[in-house]
DNA sequence: TATGGGAACTTGTACAAACAAGCCAGCCCT
DNA sequence: AGGGCTGGCTTGTTTGTACAAGTTCCCATA
């Protein structure tokens, strides 16, 4: 059972989609659509929250609401899993497993995954057959059993971690930059020692707050974007000077 | 006049980077704050709503809220405008116009401003004295003459924008990737060509969704990271694949 | 023709009530 | 000891109401 004000969203979203409210045209009031959909203006309300989150549509207080875009936002998951996110676009995504050594955590590892014992594991991933990520990620010591008795060759590891564990990816925090491409990565990757790549690092938690894994993911440069919107009143991402918490 | 979920997610926020609630704690339950602030459960859940947005917090139906983090996130401001970022992070900044011409829009920048004048604007950007970032900033025609009668060494043009002609940049759309810096980019941020630069080339526009400039950014590699939070049910942040839509 | 004041409209805030859905601990039974 | 179940707790959804605050636009006035 969907809830009600995500059928409304749902519905709100597809007419802008669908171009029945153009990029810059006004919404109908919240009475109206409250009328229209029989529905209390607080639902609609909620439906409309969801828009705004998804950056879809703006809203200050008095004006009437504007849309501000008509691309579709994805999924937290296609955020944090590659595999999830290439398959929603259509892409064919590969990869396979260079190494993976368990060994005791280092330096801050082991405070920020909260555990003494993790697993490494250094994974090359292709997009269309075209090597284009190197990810290095230090999974905490408590599911690292589950992470090594999984193939080598598996596609989607979120996937088969909730498969198999029923271990769900609830939360993550991550860090964009650039750095130049260091010798293993240049021959992984096929590029030039040097050559700019995009790095995302991330820590992922469960629905509890606990640590699952620790993850430096370098981007061959042009393969991959980071896309966001925001408004005033909201801001999901930030900027940090170089001196950064979670760096090492 | 603070709305009043206002006060109490402060009073919340304050707690939770006080320590009060350590990461991985629990929140106390709806009803438990609702008698302790008199308010509404509604008006509670309205505060936690916002940390909940900034990251701090977690929840799931059923389970009691569960602390996230500790830091604190910043505004929208700081995301979008590089000098309001550095001050509110108690960092010097400086900077210069290189080159700033008016010309006819070209390609697909006529339809991203929606207009057919625009004036190009090329500024270097230092942080402590250091260059860092190269900005090529597009505006739109209808705001050219304000822009133009900056001075040259203005430090925020967002905020000079909004006191010379009450210009509020109020959404953004921001795309990241990693680029390797080109002959110019590498002479004026003193780094060698080809060397990793992060790129950040966002499209704003005001409260009625009307675009006002179009910029492509270029920090120094080191120089800067961008932070994101993210949960499930929750995707601020996306990937694109290679073929950018807002791509030149 | 400008300008100021409103009136009507629209979104934001707050409260109250009821039910649904999911989690968890403790109890009981085997 | 272990496993299943139940009941209480907690968050999620929905409706209704009232007022506050900001925007927009028209109209009367200077």
């Amino acid at each position: 059972m969907v809830a009600r004000y995500e059928r409304i969203a749902a519905e709100l979203r597809d007419d802008i989609l669908g171009g029945a409210y153009p990029v810059g045209s006004q919404l109908p009031s919240e009475a109206e659509l409250a009328a229209r959909y029989s529905a209390a203006r607080g639902t609609v309300r909620q439906a409309i929250a969801v828009l705004i989150a998804e950056g879809l549509i703006g809203s200050r207080q008095g004006a009437r609401r504007v849309v501000l875009g008509n691309t579709p936002s994805q999924s937290f998951a296609e955020l944090h899993s590659f595999a999830q996110w290439a398959k929603a676009n259509g892409l064919r995504v590969g990869g396979r497993v260079i190494s993976q050594t368990p060994r005791a955590a280092r330096g801050a590892e082991a405070e920020r995954l909260a555990c003494g014992e993790v697993l490494e594991v250094l994974r090359l991933r292709t997009l269309e057959g075209e090597p284009v990520l190197i990810e290095r990620t230090v999974y905490a010591g408590w599911i690292a059993p589950a992470v090594a008795a999984l193939p080598p060759d598996c596609d989607s590891v979120t996937q088969a971690l909730y498969d198999s564990v029923g271990l769900v990816f609830a939360y993550g925090e991550h860090l964009i930059d650039a750095v130049a491409a260091g010798a293993s990565d240049a021959r992984l990757l096929g590029v030039r020692r040097g050559s700019p790549l995009l790095r995302q690092r991330r820590i992922t938690t469960t629905y509890e707050g606990r640590p699952v894994e620790w993850s430096d993911d370098r981007y061959r440069a042009g393969s991959v974007t980071f896309s966001i919107r925001n408004s005033i009143g909201s801001n999901p991402l930030v900027r940090q000077a170089g001196d950064l918490r979670l760096g090492d």
